[in-house]
DNA sequence: TGGCGCGTTTAGATCGATCTAAGTGTCAAA
DNA sequence: TTTGACACTTAGATCGATCTAAACGCGCCA
């Protein structure tokens, strides 16, 4: 039982190879009686089409490298979703990469993905990631697109989100609602979309005059977000308002307050980043800036799409607006001291 | 700027073309002296292997089709990292789809994947699967791995979790607390995962003697679960607790109840299925049967490599344990009649 | 000296497509 | 009748690796 080939399908049609090649892609140069003869042939046969020999001699492979740091988190499978969303319509085949935030599993994946001979990559670097990395891609002459994280110091094509407005308005909010004494509760993550949303707080605090009351790094999860709380409440001046890096710490502080009996909202208000789907479903809702992971991920796929037409486009950056949305969780300041 | 090949390292290694091939699969044919030589050429030039040639004559292309129904839903993505981390290790790259839980959109991939050459698939079949699918890989002689879910009447090697356990001790704490009006909810969506499930609870409510109070379908989102929560719960013969077929209904229950100012765990007992990290985020906390997606994702990933190996090697069904996690949404039955 | 075995190396065919450049046949214009 | 344009078709080289089968150098034994 052997494989099928565009010779015998070429033969069964009463053609030459090259024009059955012609037909399976689609040329125009054949007339359309030789056409149906061909898509017949291929029909009774079960023909395959070939990629992997059409790539070495035409060296375009169809096929696309995406690494995400941590597939288990929500919001990376929504951006992960939203890429090959607009890949697939497109034709891309996407080989995935989870490297757990580590710049040296995602070194090997590039490696392999080079010998797999992928057209591009689509990547969120891991924590830590060096210049050298998106250098070397470049000088390599590989596409790369960056999203939601930039290498620093590094100018590629850039999908991302403009955490400007988002920020802003929680931060505005919080404000009207009273609240001066605010904390920002942190990941341990090093990468640009942690540097720049705690640089987009602290401006969005000196805006309105007001300084940090301080800022926490946590693990990102539920659980460590949880079990720090007593911590965070217990300090010598207590916070009356915290937001976090993401909803994922959002939702573990949100849970650990009300352990102790401190009513998200009511007590204390809590916003999260991310607008996760899980807000809606603790009491009280929570309040988080809402950023849209699959548009993001759209985006950067359609920044490859477009590198791999034009080779020699400048660099563009996309970012999708963020907005706050408000909920139960973020209410007025109240003051413990009349308690 | 041309691309290094082997030819290339052959000729500055100044060896044939067949003998630093040899040095790049490892033989153990070549001396090593000549290893040393063509290795330090390989670094020299930055020669990148191309798997893309060597596939079309050895036909072997370490790629493997994964099929996904739902990448959003964090269940399938942790399934999904499991399959990721035991084919990186192995050497396999993972080629990505999103079915939409669609057969067309599957079968759209399949023909893709087999233009790819991927050595296999993975796949958690759509809702509406036809027999033919399956047997259509077989007849190609394509190795396929069913997870989680299992077209009926196919055989195939399949990596799945034995619901038997999990469901029995979770019928029986609601049996011990002294519930007997216990409704089902279940989702839109229909697969082997979904009856199986189904027939388990029915399964181990006769075991106690005890019928469905109802069955009802609902679209598994949380928003469509909260929302139905006023006509579940006003119904004329009230449930007293509600078993879920997984998670995101329940979650979505538990808000709605709450909504109500019904209280989980007291008022009515409620039970997921997935035990995802959310379950410990909602106050009281979801009471649930873990299975554990990442180990079946694993299991999925060797039982590939299994087949790989051994290709007539007979099918092989491997599952995963499941269990009753106890939370603060399951408690005593309370009778309204007594309010 | 010739023949044999052993470890290593190699030339050349091959995988299945695409590309190039040349070759059909047809028909209208010169 | 020749010419050229046009629409289509094709043989053969080519991509970059692997495979096969043969060859090489060397030592050893008859």
């Amino acid at each position: 039982m052997k494989r099928v080939t565009l010779l015998d399908v070429a033969r069964h049609a009463g053609v030459s190879r090259a024009t059955a090649s012609l037909v399976v892609r689609n040329s125009p140069l054949v007339s359309s009686a030789t056409r149906e003869a061909v898509e017949k042939a291929i029909a009774e046969l079960g023909y395959v089409y070939n990629l992997g020999a059409a790539r070495m001699r035409a060296s375009r492979s169809q096929t696309v490298g995406v690494i995400i740091p941590n597939l288990t988190n929500p919001f990376f499978a929504v951006l992960l979703s939203g890429i090959e969303s607009v890949l697939e319509k497109a034709g891309f085949a996407v080989i995935l990469a989870n490297s757990y935030d580590s710049p040296v599993k995602q070194d090997m994946f590039v490696g392999r993905a080079r010998e797999h001979g992928v057209d591009g990559l689509i990547v969120c670097p891991a924590a830590g990631t060096e210049k050298r990395f998106i250098e070397d891609a470049l000088k390599w002459g590989m596409p790369i697109i960056q999203t939601l994280r930039a290498v620093p110091g590094t100018v590629t094509d850039y999908s991302g989100m403009d955490q400007h407005d988002g920020m802003h308005e929680a931060v505005n909010c919080l404000y009207e609602f009273g609240h001066r004494k605010i904390g920002y509760i942190a990941s341990t993550l090093y990468h640009s979309a942690h540097t720049e949303r705690l640089a987009k707080f602290r401006e969005a605090m000196s805006a309105r005059g007001l300084e940090p009351l301080f800022v926490r790094h946590l693990e990102s999860t539920h659980q460590a977000a949880r079990m720090a709380v007593p911590e965070i409440m217990n300090q010598r001046i207590r916070p009356t308002a915290l937001l976090c890096h993401n909803d994922v710490l959002a939702l573990g502080l949100h849970r650990g307050l009300c352990d102790l009996g401190v009513m998200p909202g009511r007590d204390v208000s809590l916003i999260g980043f991310d607008n996760v789907a899980e807000t809606d479903l603790v009491i009280p809702g929570l309040a988080s800036v809402a950023t849209e992971p699959f548009k993001v991920g759209e985006s950067a796929a359609n920044l490859f799409l477009r590198r791999i037409q034009q080779p020699d486009a400048e660099f563009l950056t996309k970012v999708e607006p963020t907005y706050f949305v408000q909920r139960g969780s973020c209410g007025p300041v109240r003051d413990f001291a009349d308690a």
